[in-house]
DNA sequence: CGGTGAATGTAAACACTGATTACTCTACCG
DNA sequence: CGGTAGAGTAATCAGTGTTTACATTCACCG
């Protein structure tokens, strides 16, 4: 019901969400922060104030890019391992431990600069608007493992441990251009590594 | 003998050297890459175009900051855990594998924005022109840990293990506030995890 | 000494950027 | 209808990286 719409409009309608759209699609790649609302707006065919009108500053654009980046996290966590599957042996779980670290590792790599920006400085007390986090899904998966015996806990040391290895792994070896098996080999290592860390 | 030095000389005669100190110590505090060359050049009391005599731009000074941040990162492991030292307990293996990762979470802390610097984009292919490497440290320690039986590898995987295990540490908690007690005991936790799971 | 060339600095400009201000247009509600 | 609030614009400011043409100083050599 919204009728065609002349491309020339005053109002753009829908700005904050293409704002977003644009720095994420720039911030994937690896302009990082190097990130320019001008050239954003120009792309959008808009004046580079008008920005303003739905952001306060362009820290506040990165935190909404950021912001976006933990949500997307989250979803390809959920893929990686859903968290309404019931877990039965001990094999499944460290599978989806796995896929959890492959998910996390491969992210940072396909995603280098989103990735980098959100656990920089202005990635700090972003969280998620709703919906679950990533950082739920590995508790989940830690909580399976303790009681099915795999590990003998699952406290936040344990999450601290399993997270800070990957997460390393992840800063040191994938960025952008990283091959994607070598990536997949040493993430298998490093899950497995944890694993037995923590048995 | 280089006699009273007037102020208002025209030249500067260590800019290079000064340039990369102020670009360092501004790098120490949050500054990142937020580093203004004009800035610098304010502070040193010269005029913006004279950097470009000793760099071709910008990213070169973001370059060599990097490179003197990991030199600086060596020193602190040479501090933490001396090459010449010989280790013959594991007790003591173990202490210095726990040293070197207190004085890498400890850099990152105390040296946020030249950490990050360092192991961003900017940062890559950088080495330490001479002398020993950060890294090398490492392999020692690892080496020592293997000969004593506490590690069952010192090999490339289980390096990327120890040290994925503390950068992802230094990542994700060790930003410029950080509680020191908290920061030593989880780099302990996170040490001892690593070695279970090298065993 | 004196001069010459290379190294090192300066001033001025260009093309950018983030951000603010005053203004205009448009949609919509009573 | 009319007016008001939201959403865009144009113009501007201060600051940045970088280049160009020019000036100064140093080191060295006859």
């Amino acid at each position: 019901m919204t009728g065609p719409k002349p491309p020339d409009r005053h109002h753009h309608g829908a700005l904050r969400d293409a704002v977003l759209a644009a720095a994420l699609r720039a911030a994937q790649e690896g302009v990082l922060d190097g990130l320019s609302l001008r050239e954003v707006a120009r792309d959008l065919g808009v004046s580079p104030a008008a920005v303003y009108r739905h952001f306060p500053d362009r820290e506040a654009v990165l935190r909404a890019v950021a912001a976006a980046g933990f949500q997307r996290l989250a979803q390809d966590f959920e893929a990686a391992a859903p968290q309404a599957e019931a877990v039965r042996d001990p094999a499944r779980a460290v599978a989806r431990f796995e896929a959890l670290g492959l998910a996390y590792v491969f992210f940072a790599r396909d995603h280098y600069g989103l990735w980098r920006l959100m656990f920089g400085p202005l990635g700090q007390g972003v969280t998620p608007e709703g919906g679950v986090s990533a950082f739920d899904g590995l508790v989940r998966v830690l909580d399976d493992l303790a009681a099915l015996g795999v590990i003998s806990r699952s406290d936040a040391g344990a999450r601290m441990q399993a997270w800070a290895a990957i997460h390393g792994l992840s800063d040191l070896r994938a960025r952008s251009g990283a091959d994607p098996a070598t990536l997949t080999a040493e993430a298998r290592q490093i899950a497995r590594g944890v694993l037995r860390g923590l048995a």
